[in-house]
DNA sequence: GAGTGGTCTAGACCACTGT
DNA sequence: CAGTGGTCTAGACCACTCC
């Protein structure tokens, strides 16, 4: 039996809550393990089933906890973490010069994925719209200038949940030498973006990636198949040219309980 | 006034979250502006009170919203930003070799923090203890075996509230050469961890950053003074020496929503 | 069909904010 | 003091899962 509360002090909710967080951080309630049920906690507590309710809300939220409909909630266990490495950015660069074959075997960042192909579908979006002022920003390039936005999306076959989004803009004037590089259809482009750029001479020589995290939104949720709780990494990868010029940007959304992000910086010798 | 809703079909809680979502998204709502009352939501939706509430609560969940306690809601702006740049690492390096005076003026990267110094209170903790076995494989040696592990927290001296937080770990064995490794009275020492490293003959080569998120605990916003709806970012940091061999890991705690990490990627010539 | 959590009602009382 | 959101009660009904 939990100690008698007194009217003041720290919400009954937060109690139960607590409690709960520290037997699954203690081990004592381990990944895959029940929780008890509403009824259980209501008369362990003697509180009402909304405020129990309200107790596993709050570890929803935190993302220990996820089941429910029907289902027991369950402590949540670390899914399989998929590794996404920076060396990718030189290790794509290496096959830019490679026969096509050889790129095409590859795959390319934008639907890099776990999954076996032919399990997922792909698709490419592009549009030539007017830069937004943060997008001219990043690029360096006036505000409503003309920008090619490229928009990727690989969804699993079966269960129709997003498994891979992003988001690029190119300047038009650098690429318009290339109509190819305007068309949808082209996609997948064996080698991926930095080929593409290959292709108009340019040669990218530095990759700036920015990492940000927030809360999934519902209707993220859905898309992706997420529990609630689960964060989205935001990276935003921004390319340079020889000449230090942005010439990509490129925003990609990860869901934070199956991605790690590994990024390696060699340091010079003494 | 809202449509007539049927009985099954999204509830009526997601129906408000969504709109007032949208509302936010499409700048009908800025940073600061007051969301509706409880008391309007009732009536324009025409439903409890409790259910104008959960609506609310999604919004504080995705980190829309945040106010309350007497206060009225307000969508939440997004505040100043601090970088924290993997340039950072070289930099670092760089300044090993400089008299200590400029050491001593340059700061470490585990008290890094844009406010003033002196508006913070600085600690760090050191133990030794049995490696983990996350550490242990993280380092490479043998489970349960001698590692220092220190802990360093800055807080602001008026708000209380944790404002940086990281703990790192090394293999005793490294750096019992020199004893002023292992007494914490020596921090903040200047120059950092590189610099320590140094003066038992460690250079470090190579820096690997992991980088995760995941929703904050009700302790950890009590602790940062966080809103509701902010993710953790968690840095994993492993350094490696002129063999590459770890030599040290360090875990680092940011919100989110006051934090962009970047990473430099520099590529090889053609 | 029994049991689970998900949604919702219709209130009450409180702490806190602002005037 | 009036108004806000925060917490809580004591239920009801539903969809879903598992047996």
């Amino acid at each position: 039996m939990e100690p008698q509360r007194t009217s003041v002090d720290p919400p009954i909710k937060l109690a139960i809550a607590d409690s709960l967080r520290m037997k699954i951080e203690k081990g004592q309630l381990e990944p895959g393990d029940s929780l008890p049920t509403l009824h259980e906690l209501t008369t362990k507590w003697n509180c009402s089933i909304t405020s129990a309710r309200e107790a596993l809300n709050l570890l929803k939220e935190q993302g220990l906890v996820s089941g429910g409909r029907g289902r027991p909630l369950r402590v949540r266990g670390l899914g399989a973490q998929t590794r996404r490495s920076s060396t990718r950015h030189q290790w794509e660069k290496d096959r830019v010069h490679e026969p096509e074959e050889e790129r095409r075997k590859a795959g390319t960042s934008e639907l890099e994925t776990n999954k076996p192909i032919g399990d997922v579908d792909f698709t490419a979006t592009y549009s030539r719209i007017p830069a937004s002022k943060d997008v001219a920003t990043a690029l360096g390039v006036e505000e409503d200038s003309d920008v090619i936005q490229r928009v990727y999306e690989t969804k699993d076959r079966k269960t129709k949940h997003r498994t891979n989004w992003s988001v690029s803009y190119i300047p038009v004037s650098l690429i318009s030498k290339n109509p190819e590089l305007l068309d949808e259809k082209n996609e997948p482009w064996p080698g991926g973006t930095q080929h593409q750029l290959s292709t108009v001479g340019i040669e990218i020589m530095k990759v700036v990636d920015e990492v940000t995290s927030r809360m999934s939104t519902t209707v993220e949720r859905q898309l992706w198949g997420l529990d609630t709780g689960v964060p989205m990494l935001r990276v935003r990868r921004i390319s340079y040219d020889r000449h230090g010029t942005p010439v990509e940007i490129s925003d990609a959304d990860y869901p934070a309980d199956r991605t790690v992000l590994e990024f390696m910086t060699e340091l010079k010798e003494w």
